[in-house]
DNA sequence: AATGAATGAGTATTCATTCAT
DNA sequence: GATGAATGAATACTCATTCAT
């Protein structure tokens, strides 16, 4: 189940006396603040003024700007990992399965572009975050096991190839889909076509389906 | 052996009354630091001392910061469209020729992290400085239309089907492509396999090569 | 004797947590260094230094440079407005008000150079930092109202003349005290007569007084 | 005769080889950059751009910014000087004359703009460049003799009274009209009534007039 | 005379973090 | 648990001045 990232901005008196809501409003307000600025750009003080808290609370909580980050990846690792457990491509057919596991990357990453920026963050950072997470390397993503179940099934029928490598179909799929989103500025910079519409995209996805579908053919 | 009165020239600044030399090796000095560490995270100072160079002769050739970064950025995207347009596609058959461009994605970004990271940096702030730069802007990749005249050429032999979008041809290999390098890190912690290994790089790329190839059959 | 392992409280900063204090201190050192350097030569890290305080807690009371100049000129004013008010010219005849009224003029400045230099510095900043504060337009001068009722006094008693503009004879006394302390170093060099000397003040006291009351006469 | 401070900034090729109009346009660009912006506002850079010649120049021909201060402040008095002695009092009755003398005062002034700033800056930063000047202080000022002139006459015709001081006469007149301009702007904010329109000004001009006159009737 | 290149010491401001209550 | 006060080390940028040609 995935939490809302943004924190409660209405006027309202500040948590007193509430350590749970507090923690989670720091937490919310890292994870708007940083998704939106980075690592390097996030500032505590702003963190703390979103989450209309005292700036001190934010060390009494979380103890470092760095191990706020780490929380907030973490939490953002914890949500994906949510929704894709939910998804059941046992029930559906190979080919359909693969379809809506494509699907659910792009949807995904459309509906959490504060996803891409931690992400995208926490590499350039070297994944030092993830490396000292015990959460973020533990939850392996349910995906993986899905995809390898879903080519297994795909090959019994015989409309995949064999020897199709789960991690590395994992790897092309989530590259053409974040791609999109995440250099999608620079690229309609340059192209000069707005991939940011809505009819470019439902081609795009069109077209990454076509082209794993087909190329799983065996 | 007479001491010398002169002062030891080995602390003295590199380039003297030679405003080419100095100009390059700043802006050298800050794809390095800019590459390295991000907009955000690179600094003024760190330039200047990478370049043996005074501080302030930063900002009198490029201004600002922000511009300095927007020289970095131009001079990245320089390299690889002078790369880009040294490909001669057009000698080799559509099966080849895409699997030579899968191949050049490749070996340009394994050689050239940094691009990598300037690129994903740029993305994260919103393009902005690709789009005050005519540079940028205006040097279209010669990709787009390599893939265009090799598609166009393996519709005609009947190996391609039809219809392909160039653009999102190039969209789906750069973004596999992209991905692996850029976010190798995480999914090395994350899912326990080295993907900086030669091999793991080898097999991902015969990966994305039949992928991509299967992908395209009619 | 035993040597002690405090560290010497001599050099520590005076004010522990005393928030009023500090931020008192941090104003009184602001108007010090405003008055002796203006707007433009005054430094922030003097000011800090002359306050015992740390740098940033300028900015954590008063926020910016300019901010804190305006806070100066505030309370400039407020003082001397003060003074102002406890001017009880009603109870003085409409003539010996007015040399009252000349004399406070004169004293005040004679006291208080750091009002004129920050009063010519605000005008030479084009006044702007008055036109933003409530509190600076706002305290109208107590003085006008005064020289108004007096001139009103004066006339009925036919020792003045009527329809004399308050604001006008305002603008001239203050012009003619005024001046005589904020150009007096230009006028001593030049005129060779030393008006630093308490005899020349206490000489052209005399005489703007009695051109003043002679100016008012029917 | 007043020669104009503002620099040539046409677009015309900057001066080559000829050092008397070089040096004039430094000058002439000095008073422009000091007049608006002060002694430590102003800028040799902004200097150097406003006269089109390279800033080593400036250094070349004035040795440094304070000497180049010194030299705008000689030429600013140089002009009034120049203007002074063209007035021509002793052909006037001593009421007109003195009244001609007011004038001159306020219309300098008033087109003088830059003459105000520069003796406020001046004496801010306590007559130093004065106190250096030669030229500066040499060039007594031909009002005072002026002033003594028309007092001896008015005194002898009867129309004005005895013993009154030509300086501490000229400093009462050079306060009411110098305050006028200098300190108008904060005036203007605090008093509410728009000191720079013409009829306000045409009105004050009358009130020192009346004021001056009255005040040195016997 | 004239120019562009180079320098070092500043200058306002910011930031993560800690202290005291 | 919570808060405001306080700190020191940066951080981008500026400025008067000098060097080399």
């Amino acid at each position: 189940m995935s939490t809302s990232i943004e924190p409660n901005t209405a006027k309202r008196p500040r948590n007193r006396r509430n350590p749970e809501a507090t923690k989670a409003s720091i937490l919310a307000a890292a994870r708007a603040e940083f998704a939106e600025r980075g690592l390097d750009g996030g500032r505590v003080d702003s963190i703390a003024r979103r989450a209309r808290a005292n700036k001190q609370l934010v060390y009494y909580y979380f103890g470092s700007k760095d191990e706020l980050y780490k929380a907030a990846l973490e939490a953002s690792y914890s949500d994906i990992r949510s929704l894709e457990r939910e998804l059941d491509l046992a029930a559906l057919p190979p080919r359909e399965a693969m379809e809506r596991l494509i699907d659910f990357s792009l949807d995904y990453l459309a509906q959490h572009r504060e996803f891409i920026r931690m992400l995208a963050d926490e590499n350039a950072h070297g994944a030092r975050h993830v490396r000292n997470s015990d959460a973020a390397r533990q939850t392996n993503s349910p995906l993986l096991e899905l995809i390898a179940e879903t080519l297994r099934r795909g090959e019994k029928d015989g409309i995949f190839r064999m020897g199709v490598d789960p991690l590395e179909l994992y790897i092309s799929i989530a590259g053409m889909t974040f791609f999109y989103f995440a250099n999608g500025l620079t690229m309609s910079a340059i192209f000069g076509r707005d991939l940011t519409q809505p009819t470019a995209l439902a081609s795009y996805r069109d077209h990454i389906v076509a082209l794993t579908l087909a190329g799983l053919r065996p």
